[in-house]
RNA sequence: GUGACUGUAGUUCAAUGGCAGAGCUCUGGAUUGUGGUUCCAGCCGUUGCGGGUUCGAGUCCCGUCAGUCACCCCA
């Protein structure tokens, strides 16, 4: 900070990322877009804030995102405006306003961008992050469940993850879920002097996720509490193995996790998250399932759907150690100032026309300190345009690979540097 | 949101309550116009901020802000 100056910084939990960095987010994006070319996933953008209905009705009310994560504010009309805590909802209804449900039977989507909760921030874990996700409307098939599990893990291999697992779970249907919902309750409301505080209050607003409790007289009672696998129908159940069954087929390892319940309430059938040991409390990179109501609490005609989101920032820590290639600039120029000056700016403007990266310090400095400049901008040529240089219209150029240096008229440098790069 | 710990130069870290320092980075130089190694020199601070105790506070106390960790939750 400068003295005497006052220090106007940024709020908690959002970040500046500064070009060093975005070599390896870039990396992380283009891995995940040409995997989503290869699936036939199409880019859509929606905006980052929607009316906050669209959260509380699709996440669900009850859920701690919508409950104590959202930011959300009045416009000028006093209409409740919230920043995306998530992308599904968002996506649903542009797909539901849009009626996209009437062009295609089978819409597969994937998008990216901020999202943004209101959290007490730690390392892997702020206030405005970003998430790439894709979504499937449209089939009911467990094919789609597989493609989008299949998918999130190729990226996963293809960005270098060492290692993770895939944590997979079916949670059921609207009725075979609500009959399991009833006989959990049951279950935890004759030992309801054993659970925490937490616990006595998720009996009445999310009693599945007693289930994910880590304080011990509670996951001691888990032991003996029904099982959702016990409970969900044979619709379900078949859903369930076919899933596997091409996970399987696909060669793909997955640890059936019968305790993995997500935090949003428009889950149907399959969840899953793919964890890491890497990333303390925050060991989910990515995570997803299945929506089959979604479409329709939306008012759009009965759609199922399936999709999964994965935090861009959590796979940048896993990878952080990965070296990624920076990108540099192909040429830069060392001049001594007046005229040879002048001939360096015509000639990166020439050069700069035909696509080819030029960068130059205007002041007039040593050699040394432009050399050493060309090597922190790593620049793949230096291009020396001296006293000598203007007199013969020949730029001395030295390939900052080999240190060989060679004469190039000037009318040839373009061409030299293209062939050469 | 609850709890614990941390906060010193751009950065990584030192300094029994007694003159705020070092490595790296950065800038310049080591005989005419050549980077990465080496050597020399230089720049960089109201010790996060605000109070208090004290002859004296980077150090002790209180508050505040931020970060880290755990809980919680999830990407």
């Amino acid at each position: 900070m400068i003295r005497g100056s006052f220090m106007i910084s940024k709020p908690p939990g959002v970040e500046d990322i500064f070009p060093d960095k975005i070599d390896r987010w870039n990396f992380v994006l283009q891995s995940a877009f040409s995997v989503f070319q290869s699936y036939n996933y199409r880019e859509i953008i929606v905006p980052v804030m929607e009316f906050t209905e669209v959260f509380a009705r699709g996440i669900g009310t009850e859920t701690d995102i919508v409950s104590k994560e959202m930011f959300t504010f009045e416009d000028r009309g006093g209409r409740s405006l919230t920043l995306r805590p998530e992308g599904t909802a968002g996506v649903v209804r542009a797909y539901v306003e849009n009626g996209e449900y009437n062009r295609l039977s089978i819409c597969k989507f994937f998008y990216c961008g901020p999202m943004f909760r209101a959290e007490k921030p730690q390392r892997g874990r702020l206030r405005q992050f970003n998430q790439f996700g894709a979504e499937v409307f449209g089939s009911f098939d467990p094919y789609y469940d597989y493609e989008i599990i299949s998918m999130v893990n190729d990226i996963s291999h293809k960005v270098g993850i060492d290692s993770f697992k895939i944590l997979i779970n079916s949670i059921g249907c609207r009725s075979c879920r609500s009959e399991y919902i009833i006989k959990l309750r049951d279950y935890y409301k004759s030992n309801h002097d054993k659970l925490c505080k937490d616990c006595q209050r998720r009996l009445e607003t999310n009693p599945l996720r007693l289930l994910d409790c880590k304080n011990e007289s509670c996951s001691s009672l888990k032991v003996n509490a029904p099982a959702i696998r016990d409970f969900i129908c044979n619709d379900c159940k078949g859903h369930f193995e076919k899933v596997k069954e091409y996970l399987d087929l696909g060669n793909i390892a997955y640890t059936e996790d019968p305790y993995l319940v997500r935090g949003l309430d428009y889950y149907t059938k399959t969840t899953f998250e793919f964890v890491t040991d890497k990333l303390g409390g925050q060991n989910a990179f990515a995570g997803g399932g299945r929506y089959d109501y979604l479409v329709e609490q939306f008012g759009g005609k009965p759609t199922p759907g399936v999709g999964f989101a994965a935090g861009i920032e959590r796979i940048n820590l896993l990878i952080e150690d990965r070296p990624i290639d920076a990108k540099g600039t192909d040429v830069f120029f060392i001049h001594t100032g007046g005229q040879s000056f002048m001939e360096s700016v015509a000639l990166i403007r020439k050069l700069r026309l035909l696509g080819i990266s030029c960068d130059v310090d205007p002041e007039v400095k040593g050699f040394k300190s432009q050399f050493k400049r060309a090597e922190r901008e790593n620049a793949r040529f230096a291009v020396i345009i001296g006293e000598d240089e203007v007199q013969s219209r020949e730029a001395t150029v030295k390939d900052q690979k080999t240190g060989q240096q060679e004469k190039v008229p000037f009318e040839k440098l373009s061409d030299f540097i293209k062939n050469n790069k």
